[in-house]
DNA sequence: GTCTATAGACGGATAGAC
DNA sequence: GTCTATCCGTCTATAGAC
């Protein structure tokens, strides 16, 4: 659109988009519908298809969004910098994503779950270009002694699986281990400092 | 029912729960719809219904199917046999269940991501007892120096998320890693036994 | 037991008044 | 821009013939 957006229009904007992230992150895109958008989002259904062309716009739109904030803290792992402290701040950085934004890591689950039907390609250009990058840098790391050696792509997973399952197997966590959200992010940090600090110790 | 089933019977109730596994694994529960179970398993709907009352019957009987087989393997650890072992053992079964039924793992990811809407209360007594045995396990091997000190529950949880991430998440791994699923576990399960070898001793 | 036909509710999306 | 009313397709589940 040429013209700039109204404030209302921009509020408007902004609530449907509220209100689709927590339908999506819990029920999946087939799983949910307009009308439940509808009643969190305290907008008419019709009004929605006003703001975006489909629901498969508003879902699609959640998703780019979302996959630029994912991939930030991965991209920002400096070659130059200490090798621990750069892993170390990625992983206090995921692990505090999965705290903050829990729906954004869900709705990520949901759709890579599902086969990543709307996500395949980007994932096999530019998330793999970026990990093979990143992974370079591991192994360079691996070769001139400054962390110990492993399957450095292996390595990656074992960050995302181990921080991403606080937020995407919430209610198991809770249901394990009682209600109450902030304790168990202090303990899964001091276990997982603890974990990486053995692992990655030349 | 009081009189034994069919054997024609038996074949349609096990290419139903086949075909709804599939279909409810990649959809969640409210994605999935009948006509699609219908079509994988080549029988017409309604006589899916002829067999279950419902599809929330279906869900369901998937569901309580898995759990057991889901919670035997940590059943299994023994507080009289090795430490490292045990738990070695634990992670290796949970591993090769994440390789050779990737459908469960999904199914249940799919349900706990949801909210855990049906499982909620079986999470809450028969899981969490579960988890609280095997926790004061652990807390015996570590005070005796068996295994190094650190928080239980987040043993049991990195061993989960660990694993299920190669069921879970395949599609994202495949992606980042190229297809062929074998070589995967072979170095998932290299690089776990090496984690998991330096993150247990004492 | 398995089918065709269909009921009845709900899904996404559109028309048109205001 | 926002609403009511509504189209049309699909959903779960049932009725009833065979």
């Amino acid at each position: 659109m040429p013209t700039r957006q109204t404030r209302i229009q921009r509020k408007n904007h902004i609530a449907i988009l509220d209100a689709a992230l927590e339908v999506f992150s819990l029920q999946g895109f087939r799983g949910a519908t307009l009308d439940e958008i509808a009643n969190v989002a305290q907008i008419s259904k019709p009004n929605i298809l006003y703001y975006f062309t489909s629901k498969d716009a508003i879902y699609t739109a959640l998703l780019t969004d979302l996959l630029a904030t994912w991939l930030d803290p991965l991209r920002a792992i400096d070659p130059e910098g200490d090798p621990i402290t750069e892993i170390m701040t990625y992983l206090r950085c995921k692990l505090d994503l999965s705290r903050d934004f829990p729906r954004e890591s869900r709705l990520f689950a949901n759709e890579i779950i599902q086969g990543a039907p709307r996500l395949k390609a980007v994932l096999e250009t530019e998330l793999k270009e970026l990990v093979d990058d990143k992974v370079k840098i591991f192994t360079i790391w691996m070769n001139a002694g400054k962390i110990a050696q492993m399957h450095p792509v292996h390595l990656l997973f074992s960050i995302w699986s181990l921080t991403q399952h606080y937020a995407d197997f919430d209610a198991q966590v809770q249901a394990v281990s009682g209600p109450s959200n902030s304790p168990h992010y202090a303990d899964a940090w001091g276990f997982l400092e603890l974990l990486f600090t053995k692992l990655l110790r030349p």
